[in-house]
DNA sequence: AAAAAAATCACCCTTTTGGGGTGATTCCTT
DNA sequence: AAGGAATCACCCCAAAAGGGTGATTTTTTT
């Protein structure tokens, strides 16, 4: 027979936190043994709670989510991470998962979801999810097959939607003359030289 | 007992495709008897294969994935189309079931519906899947909610590539002036006074 | 430590674009 | 007959876009 999976949560929203305590606690096979509202509270005591899987905020007070990652895989080794997020940025994602995490879910995902990934996560399948293998894989094409730096997509993703050189270059907090400059390098990069070519030769090679 | 599922997947990216048919083929029930990258290329094969389901990319080389529907269906005529796409673009997906595609998939779909889908369609539980039924049903209240006219809404998603004026009046063979207008009314109808400010309301009320 | 790439800013220039205002005409639908 | 939709016209001016040619400073890679 298979023991109970053991689950700490930390969150600092209560009415979420406790939402999510009651459903996986209500769900045979599942234990809440210990809910936080930050990491830095968490840190004090979840070594004695061994948790088997760890239910991580990206957006806490204090030590922020991915910070916290590598100082929990430090206290529980054994210890699953997965983070819970609204925002599916995937920098924010993939630093966490850089930093150790095993998966990662949005706030909106359904409960039984929820409860096969942590599942899933700590039956080993892997760390890598489906979600995040194609997560990985598309930004892997986006970020090795891309001709462009970081900073000119991000400024491509502006010009995408609209943005003026000057909205752009308040946005980033840079000069309107660098945004120029990074333009001009987009167009250079992509053999256009218009807005609407950048975006449509950007869609067409999923650079944004 | 029931039947192996056999299922075809055409898809031109070859990390795609090879993620979809590890997936597909380690469920249970689920069995992918060929892929290809092109229609072209499976349309001498695919018959001797005759598989129950095809998986069809609709941004394929040569021959485009909705042209190849009905090419598929006479070469099948037993077999159900699962498009698969990147694009949730209204007309493209509205084509391909026009061309007798019994549903569509986004590429960031859960693996767990992917399987439920090709079931779902073998099933037949009618050519309608939810998703589909949706889409419908939105396009229904895009026409029928959006304060903006076609042309406007055309227009508005002319601007929304980025566009410049005297090229949407090119692309439409109306004069400069007209897009003017147009624009103009948009912004009242709208409420902004600007493109980007445009494009972000555009696609908050998913007018775009 | 040296070289390359990325990110930053500066100033030259001209043409185009964008947005506001105020009209009018035709066509189509109600 | 009325109203929306689509079309076109001309006023204005500030802002923006695009091209050229640089330089400096980080950051990353080698």
């Amino acid at each position: 027979m298979n023991r109970t999976i053991k689950i700490t949560i930390i969150e600092d929203d209560e009415t979420i936190r406790n939402g999510y305590a009651y459903l996986i606690g209500a769900t045979e096979g599942y234990e809440v043994v210990s809910t936080y509202c930050s990491y830095d509270e968490a840190a004090k005591k979840i070594a004695t709670d061994h948790p088997d899987v760890v239910l991580l905020d990206i957006e806490l007070p204090g030590t922020n989510g991915v910070d916290a990652i590598p100082k929990l895989k430090k206290l529980l080794p054994q210890c699953y991470v997965l983070i819970l997020t609204v925002y599916e940025s995937e920098k924010l994602i993939f630093n966490a998962l850089a930093n150790g995490a095993s998966g990662y879910l949005t706030k909106n995902t359904p409960s039984a979801k929820i409860i096969e990934s942590i599942k899933e996560v700590k039956d080993g399948g892997g760390p890598m999810s489906i979600n995040i293998a194609k997560l990985v894989i598309r930004s892997f094409q986006k970020n090795q097959e891309s001709p462009l730096s970081r900073r000119e997509t991000q400024i491509l993703e502006l010009i995408g939607d609209g943005k003026s050189r000057s909205q752009i270059a308040k946005e980033l907090f840079i000069d309107l003359e660098t945004v120029r400059s990074h333009i001009k390098n987009i167009y250079v990069k992509l053999d256009v030289n218009s807005r609407a070519d950048a975006i449509k030769m950007a869609k067409q090679n999923k650079l944004i």
